[in-house]
DNA sequence: TTCGTAATTTAGAATAATTCTAAATTGCTT
DNA sequence: AAGCAATTTAGAATTATTCTAAATTACGAA
């Protein structure tokens, strides 16, 4: 028996190994969903389409506020097992709170402290040169470039 | 009455305007200080003499074992005290612990997240080209890089 | 010195984000 | 339909940090 409309969600998670579960459907609607729009490419050129910067804490209210019945307890491991399969990103701007993106492809922030907002900025808008070598024993593993914004003025 | 010997914390702190209080000036050698090496320079060319990385917890520990006695909450208030008087920079690289920096030139950081340790990578070791333009209304902060390290193999 | 007062420190409570636990529920395979 | 492992969940526990209100301390004035 297949769920007729799911948005394909059930085929998303089964495809990393996830038991597609009423939450699990749910969250991953919300976070990987583009509302009523017809099912297509999760691309345009190198755009992601919707990509969204979510807090646990956030993500839980968007549920609640959908009437989809989730505990914060599942939210956080939902977001864990989806981070662990690689359908999103966790990116570290803030000591104190974790936020995740669905947009998993290597790329930068600018972030807004005053508003907690990321904004996604392309890889290749931020041309790198060559890093110093790591400590020993070490290799890198991902680099991460934050640029944090103020108001204009002062 | 001058102290004999604070390793020119006092001054320090009185130049930022913060009373030198038994506190502060223990916190402040053991961020600043260089052990019983004389005074003088605090940087060597474009290189910090001791560059520091702590969380409130190691800097608290630390504190208490040279028999300091100071209180993990005046250790955080001396802290936010220190990076707002720009004595130190918050490092932000872990989404739940706070490090502070000794090094407030700009530069950018080594973190190995297994060992929750920081290694300083000099501004200029990292060219970087221009930066897209920020949202409307708000400009740039600061750029942070944060390159994470993985042990080599695997 | 000694005072007076404002700044500082502090213990302990409070808060916030996250994780843990153990029991109830649910999704699949038989 | 039954069995069982995987999942969910309420609520407790943990961790990092901040807050509060009372005690202490630094420092200029007398």
């Amino acid at each position: 028996m297949v769920m007729i409309n799911d948005n394909g969600m059930s085929a998303k998670l089964k495809a990393v190994g996830l038991r597609p579960t009423r939450q699990r459907i749910a969250l991953a609607e919300i976070l990987f969903g583009r509302g009523d729009q017809p099912l297509g490419d999760q691309h345009l050129g190198d755009q992601h389409v919707s990509d969204r910067h979510v807090t646990a804490e956030q993500l839980h209210g968007e549920a609640i506020g959908r009437d989809v019945a989730v505990s914060l307890a599942t939210v956080y491991n939902t977001l864990h097992q989806f981070t662990g399969q690689g359908l999103l990103r966790e990116v570290v701007v803030d000591s104190g709170r974790s936020y995740f993106d669905t947009n998993v492809d290597a790329h930068h922030h600018f972030f807004d402290p005053s508003r907690g907002e990321l904004v996604d900025i392309n890889r290749d808008a931020i041309p790198l040169g060559d890093l110093p070598p790591p400590p020993e024993g070490m290799v890198v593993d991902s680099v991460d470039i934050v640029v944090r914004l103020k108001p204009t003025g002062r």
